[in-house]
RNA sequence: GCCCCUGUAGCUCAGUAGGAUAGAGCAGCGGACUUCUAAUCCGCAGGUCGCAGGUUCGAAUCUUGCCGGGGGCGCCA
């Protein structure tokens, strides 16, 4: 029997500790008649059963013959237990059940919180990845059609970096698409300069909707359409003034939209930066033996990998997404060696990246390509297109969730200037949108409301938030309290159950963040921070901080520091903010 | 027709590598603010984990079939 490779690193230091104990009690029990199965030690199911527990005694039963309550008590009596053991005693078919001191608890849990970033494993140190987000279309608004790649690709993003892994975000626009022969039409014909100058995208989402109607019952026009395409593809000035204008409109009013989300891109690359190495992509696939010519198309056939065929040019001669991601991986590739690229896109794109993950491996690309996917959201009502009219604008969610913030600021009639209170409500209002989204799995579809996007109780971000500014509350009276008394310096006890269940998900905060990035799913660090702030709660209801005896009193406010330490960092994680003051 | 996802409390969702009596939030009912921030906490009620087989000491979890929901399937992205 061996330590799971990753349970060193990974991050949890009591249930290392434990499983290097339990490893070498049943080597020593068993031999190498042990040797088949990976030992773990994890949360125990219940309080009732202790602290730890481990359950590999039971599936050695069979090979070994034997009970697996006699297997267990054969490894408790093969050595003894550690020090830092209270108990460990054998229940129910075999689990042992561990309980540890109190005064261990308390001495790992000041030891992980003293490391940088709260104990985070550095396992992607040396690894770059490639995060590729949000990639919302130019001359179009953001909705909330979006909100979901952004936010989950941003909390992604900052979970790897704190991993250690060199992250590159880059933000891959739709900036060169066939829309912008309907876009150019529109502006020619149906421009409202005073519209463009109020509000430029609305005014060019409008043009484009005029004149896509258009095209679908008139042919002329969408030769007209097409024909503006190609001018604009083969570099006619006008055109491509054009077309610059619209990025550059575009990318202004998406920058205010992820300031206010506090999303950073390393990289803002539209799909037209890669538009000159898509001929030299599609002469490669020729060269290799890969593309083929069919019904006037030129294609790559995976029916070997049990994939419908793959165009990489059109019969008209024109390039499509797949050549596009092609080239943008093979110049990714080129410039910074990654050892991953993740995309974070809707779940309607799955067969496309399965389709063109295959041919870059065809191509002999090594790089991990990895496909994030999310569930759409909907309405209640059912789904709605993205190309229809009934789409919620994503600064209007913001602006909705702001405003809800600030009327619950406003009734509990704080002492707040005005300028911090409109800072707190975009703290909280944001942080809620945020988080009605990374708190469910990606993969689940959202059925969107406005109350539950905006929830300000409950499971919500600002349940997290508030949790944090009292404990922030409690740390500014203890320092009036105690002058020059460093909290994290004290001594803690770790009594009662409430604590001890708030020290033990603490202890787990490292490995968490670990899991979560490695599944891609934020909503595992959402959760373990939802379920931290539920112990915290109930042990700040019924345990006095301030008020009790002083050794008490030092314990519990050392407690409540690392609380603090880790939710703010949790938060962090997630993009969320994490105001000191509520 | 084929592929991917999904079905857990009235509603929205968790459920970590198969483990002990399936958990939260909201909504409902009942309690707790002259006491460290009640955006909180405590209690009650609420479940044939879609249905039927299989695997095993043990299945919400793995497997097969069926039913229901969502998405996709060569020139959109």
């Amino acid at each position: 029997m061996k330590t799971p490779s990753n349970l060193e690193e990974s991050g949890n230091r009591c249930e290392t500790a434990l499983a290097v104990w339990l490893v070498e009690a049943f080597s020593k029990a068993f031999g190498s008649e042990a040797d088949g199965i990976t030992l773990r030690v994890q949360a125990a199911a219940d309080d009732r059963f202790g602290d730890f527990q481990c359950n590999d005694a039971m599936p050695l039963a069979r090979s070994l013959k034997k009970s697996p309550r006699a297997i267990a008590e054969a490894v408790l009596a093969a050595l003894p237990a550690p020090s830092y053991v209270e108990k460990a005693e054998i229940a129910g078919p075999g689990f042992i059940n561990i309980t540890v001191k109190a005064e261990w608890l308390a001495a790992e849990l000041a030891a992980m919180a003293a490391k940088p970033l709260c104990g985070i494993p550095q396992s992607g140190a040396g690894e770059t990845i490639i995060l590729d987000y949000s990639s919302p279309n130019i001359a179009k608004p953001m909705h909330i059609g979006h909100i979901r790649s952004t936010v989950i690709g941003n909390a992604l993003d900052r979970m790897y970096r704190a991993l250690g892994y060199k992250v590159i975000a880059d933000n891959h626009l739709g900036d060169w698409g066939t829309q912008f022969g309907v876009i150019i039409m529109g502006y020619r014909n149906f421009l409202d300069q005073a519209a463009l100058a109020a509000d430029p995208i609305s005014e060019l989402e409008r043009v484009y909707v005029a004149s896509y109607e258009r095209a679908r019952e008139d042919e002329a026009w969408m030769d007209q359409c097409r024909a503006e395409l190609v001018k604009l593809q083969q570099g006619d000035p006008e055109n491509r003034a054009l077309w610059e204008s619209f990025v550059e409109l575009s990318l202004g009013e998406f920058e205010r939209v992820y300031r206010r989300l506090g999303v950073n891109f390393d990289l803002h690359r539209g799909e037209s930066f890669y538009n000159e190495m898509l001929a030299d992509t599609v002469a490669l696939l020729e060269r290799e033996g890969l593309a083929e010519e069919s019904e006037g198309a030129l294609v790559v056939r995976l029916e070997d990998e049990g994939l419908p065929v793959c165009i990489v040019r059109k019969s008209d001669g024109g390039y499509n997404y797949a050549t596009t991601d092609i080239a943008t991986v093979r110049s990714r590739v080129a410039e910074f060696a990654p050892g991953r690229v993740i995309y974070v896109t809707d779940e309607r794109q799955q067969l496309h990246f399965r389709q063109f993950f295959t041919v870059c491996a065809k191509l002999g690309i090594t790089t991990q390509l990895k496909h994030v996917w999310f569930g759409l959201m909907r309405l209640p009502e059912g789904t709605f297109s993205t190309r229809q009219g009934n789409v919620i604008k994503l600064e209007a969610l913001l602006d909705e969730a702001v405003q809800r913030a600030r009327a619950i600021i406003d009734e509990s009639d704080s002492s707040m200037s005005e300028v911090e209170k409109s800072e707190l409500a975009a703290q909280i209002g944001i942080g809620a949108v945020k988080y009605a989204d990374l708190s469910h799995d990606p993969q689940n579809m959202i059925v969107f409301t406005w109350d539950k996007a905006l929830a300000l109780d409950g499971n919500s971000g600002p349940y997290l938030q508030y949790a944090h500014a009292r404990i922030c509350s409690l740390l500014d009276k203890y320092s009036e309290m105690v002058p020059e008394c460093e909290p994290r310096s004290l001594t803690m006890l770790v009594e009662g159950a409430l604590e001890r269940a708030l020290v033990l998900q603490l202890l787990r905060f490292p490995t968490t963040v670990q899991r979560a990035a490695e599944a891609c799913k934020p909503s595992i660090m959402a959760d373990y921070l939802f379920t931290l702030c539920q112990a915290y709660s109930s042990f700040y209801q019924q345990s006095p901080v301030l008020k009790a005896d002083p050794a008490v009193r030092d314990s519990r406010i050392a407690l409540c520091a690392y609380v603090a330490d880790i939710l703010r960092q949790g938060l962090e994680l997630l993009g969320m903010a994490a105001p000191p003051r509520i």
